[in-house]
DNA sequence: TTCCTTTCGTTAGCTGAGCTAATGATTTAG
DNA sequence: CTAAATCATTAGCTCAGCTAACGAAAGGAA
């Protein structure tokens, strides 16, 4: 029989919704050497993994609105991490890609952001790395029928 | 044997660091009605549940500098949810602590803003809010020690 | 063709979170 | 009683996020 003091969905997404405030608290510090923070970060990440994109497929993917996104490109490619091409087929756009400045710079920001976190992570025993891992593909599905 | 496949600690502390990314931005605007996003629900629910307590005690539970956590507290009270009362046992420091409009608002917006994270969750498994349930537990003590 | 409409990205202008540095007020140590 | 430490605030910055408005390009209808 289940203890009946288990957190029930509620509880469960006040904790869901704190632990993700605090994380990225405590990680948004973890990168000043390179400049790149998590939205840039993320963005560049997107745009390295997920080929040549537009901006507005790059924010949709984002879940922010283009002008939002227009600014951190603008800052990407000001530090020469992202290139934009012009689209022959429909100029109104443009396609954005990494160079190769960006793709070495993002490993390494990545890496070294998450570093840490890698860390406490890799400190958990077999079986809780287990509970972990299931979690995050259920938190994915979560996140996405959001 | 273990599937050679499965993310590392490195690859579960990137899943969990786009996750989080993800989230606080689906949920940023789930409570617009309110005035209160996620840094002030946040603040304002430690305070609700934490009793009376300084500003430094709030930044620090909060993990982020007193300056920032002035301007919060100040739009809180704005508000008219949180008030300070004068500590004079000690008067460079104020107390902090909800008033019933506080409190009230508190609950709902939060109830509001969680309300759909709380929705998936529940329409998870029995199995599979057990793994969940599990994960946060762990998660909470990944984070407390980054 | 020439308009009209839609779509894409950008610009302008706003709110708000986060930081460091400096200040004023108070407490505590010497 | 003076000097140092502590607490909150102010000032001033970067950056993320939004909406509204706009120009450029594409596409459809007359």
């Amino acid at each position: 029989m289940s203890n009946p003091r288990q957190p029930g969905p509620e509880a469960m997404a006040e904790s869901l919704h704190s632990a993700a405030i605090h994380l990225l608290r405590k990680l948004r510090r973890a990168d000043s050497a390179s400049g790149l923070n998590a939205p840039r970060l993320s963005a560049l990440s997107v745009i390295v993994f997920g080929g040549p994109l537009t901006l507005g497929q790059l924010a949709a993917a984002e879940q922010v609105r283009p002008p939002t996104m227009t600014r951190i490109v603008q800052a990407l490619e000001a530090k020469g991490l992202v290139k934009k091409v012009a689209n022959p087929e429909d100029r109104r756009t443009i396609h954005l890609s990494a160079t190769m400045k960006g793709k070495r710079v993002m490993v390494e920001a990545r890496e070294r952001r998450v570093r840490s976190l890698a860390k406490q992570v890799g400190q958990l025993s077999r079986e809780e790395q287990r509970t972990v891992r299931a979690a995050i593909g259920l938190m994915e599905g979560i996140i996405e029928g959001l």
